[in-house]
RNA sequence: CGGAGUGUAGCGCAGUCUGGUAGCGCACCUGGUUUGGGACCAGGGGGUCGAAGGUUCGAGUCCUUUCACUCCGACCA
């Protein structure tokens, strides 16, 4: 293509809600166009080119591992999802509305229940599975604050699969394929990535991972081992019971009076005990369907952090948000002072399984200015789970190594569902004795318009972008640095031709400006490889180009050709 | 949802306090000069000043209401 014909809007402005690298360069470079600021994009040509790529290599892999393409409606009949159960469950992101009939719709943020619907209609034996559907095709999460450009926007492309066994074995055996082929499309397009244990979130299951593209600037904290290859999301993550190398404080239970100590460090000072043998309460309340809540306690040693999702798993509820004061107080709490012995009427704790063999134990006795001394745990009768969050310089799990935190982008996430939706969705299949059994399903998303932006986070630098060769608009950008020199143009038009007579996808920068315009974009857009034809054409020279190092190389013109054909 | 802020040309902003002809930079169009690191000169086009209502002879500016967007937070009792 030639760069006067085609809509490269590039700027010298960096767009002023822009942080990240990969949000400032896809809107400089004219990749992208940002629709209203609220995380709705309209991708360019360059855009699309690169959209095109990814999911090239996507659709590429899978369909080499056995997959099938299909592609689904984007606006799905609320009675699907009321199906599911998760009309009500999935919360303010899924879209809502209704058409012109007062029928309820929705926008689909994922597809289980339509592919369920789909697979559930046309296969009824054994002898159709296994079976692996995809699509690349549009989402939309409403997210509460859409930000960073593609990294987070409300509409983006995603490629969702979902697979159907006859068994649990088989679904096990096609998930560990397809952890195997996103390895693939994540190496081909020149990540440096991740796979992690993960939490299953909303999707529901059993086994999950994820694929961290590794950046600074991702919004994962992923937790890493120094010795082994065990990687896991934060909020998933597991590691081997802490310990203390302080002793126990000898104490018998005994109520003391704590004026005006609210705080874990408090309380460590005026005790003069380690936070690891104080117990911190967390108060949450866990929402439910149909707007039913309540209020839960959790209990953790004082040396410990509450990680959320795994607080929200433990007592099964959609969601957990903060309890005010007065809420706690109409519930008989004491903010500061709360504790899990002594409890008021109708408060559940869960405790965490760290605390199964603690003694000696501090806690808030639910009583203003009061604390506990002496509590022990041993033995008792309670709901004990895995509640903290794992932090840096705790021991890892698998192999006692040191772990330590590393952010991380979600480009992908696998799972292994079971029959969570073929059940109540009533996916079934005959089995060979005739049997009505449910479909064992497997489902994997890869994060299609995202992936541009990790990639993009992955691969710039000061200038621009630095395109992967899979990922690239173009193969190669030939740069004529002065138009009106007759002789320039001509050789850029000859290697022009020639280029494209090979089928290699080349961008001629044919446009007036002057050199250094044309050299600011073409670092811009970040083509990886470029001919600059310009002054040196004199002497017979021209310029080979290296976008990621910007490594210069004079060739002759003479030879130019040869060495691009060696190339591409 | 809590806090802070912003809405004026495609983008970035000034003007608002103290009411009186709608401005600047970038981008765009025309002509000319220039061509190895985001050129220069001259001319030009483009605005229901987020929306609605009010005060006033007169509102971008003052008052009321509303909408949208951005940023920070939503976590340890």
């Amino acid at each position: 293509m030639r760069f006067t014909q085609l809509l490269i809007p590039t700027t010298k402005e960096t767009p002023n809600d822009a942080t990240l690298a990969s949000h400032i360069y896809l809107i400089r470079g004219g990749f992208i166009q940002s629709v209203g600021g609220s995380g709705l994009y309209n991708f360019l040509p360059l855009g699309k080119k690169v959209l095109d790529k990814v999911q090239c290599v996507v659709k590429e892999e899978l369909d080499r591992a056995g997959c099938q393409e299909v592609s689904l409606s984007f606006v799905t009949p609320a009675s699907l999802w009321q199906e599911s159960g998760r009309f009500e469950k999935y919360g303010k992101e899924l879209l809502r509305f209704k058409d012109r009939k007062e029928n309820d719709f929705i926008l689909g943020p994922t597809h289980e229940e339509m592919m369920v619907n789909l697979v559930r209609q046309t296969v009824k034996s054994y002898k159709q599975l296994p079976l692996n559907l995809y699509q690349i095709n549009l989402k939309f999460r409403d997210e509460i604050r859409p930000r960073f450009g593609l990294m987070r926007g409300r509409e983006f492309l995603m490629k969702d699969g979902y697979s159907f066994h006859t068994s649990e074995e088989d679904m096990k055996r096609e998930f560990d394929l397809m952890e195997e082929t996103y390895k693939k499309i994540f190496t081909r397009l020149g990540l440096e990535f991740r796979v992690v244990e993960a939490d299953s979130g909303a999707i529901g299951g059993s086994g999950s991972k994820e694929f961290m593209v590794l950046a600074d600037s991702g919004e994962d904290t992923i937790v890493v081992c120094d010795k082994c290859d065990y990687g896991a999301n934060i909020e998933a993550a597991v590691r081997q019971p802490k310990e203390c190398e302080v002793e126990a404080p000898e104490a018998t239970f005994a109520r003391f009076h704590t004026p005006g100590i609210k705080t874990i460090e408090a309380l460590s000072e005026y005790f003069k005990v380690d936070p690891y043998y104080l117990v911190k309460t967390v108060a949450k309340r866990a929402l439910y369907d149909e707007g039913k809540s309540r209020i839960v306690l959790f209990a953790l040693r004082g040396s410990d952090e509450l990680q959320e999702v795994k607080a929200c798993n433990a007592v099964d509820a959609n969601d957990l948000v903060d309890v005010s004061e007065e809420e706690l107080a109409e519930a008989g709490l004491v903010a500061g002072f709360m504790g899990p012995t002594t409890l008021p009427e109708g408060i559940t704790v869960i405790y965490d399984n760290e605390l199964k063999n603690a003694s000696s134990m501090i806690c808030g006795a639910n009583e203003k200015d009061y604390h506990l001394v002496g509590n022990s745990f041993v033995g008792i009768e309670a709901h004990f789970d895995d509640l903290v969050a794992v932090q840096e310089g705790d021991r890892c799990a698998c192999c006692g190594g040191s772990l330590r935190y590393t952010k991380g982008i979600e480009a992908g996430h696998i799972f292994q569902l079971g029959t969570r939706y073929s059940e109540p969705l009533g996916c079934v299949f005959l089995d060979e004795n005739g049997k009505s059994v449910p479909m064992v399903m497997g489902t994997y998303g890869i994060g299609v318009s995202r992936l541009l932006a990790a990639i993009i986070e992955q691969n710039h630098d000061e200038n621009g972008c630095i395109w992967t060769k899979e990922s690239a608009p173009f193969d190669l950008h030939i740069l004529v640095s002065n138009i009106k020199d007759e002789e320039q143009l001509a050789w850029g038009e000859k290697l022009y031709a020639a280029m494209k007579a090979k089928g290699v996808d080349v961008l001629l920068d044919d446009r007036k400006d002057r050199f250094g315009a044309k050299m600011k974009d073409y670092e811009l857009l970040g083509i990886p490889h470029a001919v600059v034809i310009g002054k040196n054409l004199a002497e017979g020279k021209v310029e080979f180009i290296t976008r990621k190092e910007m490594h210069k190389e004079e060739v002759s013109v003479e030879e130019i050709l040869s060495l691009l054909e060696e190339r591409f």
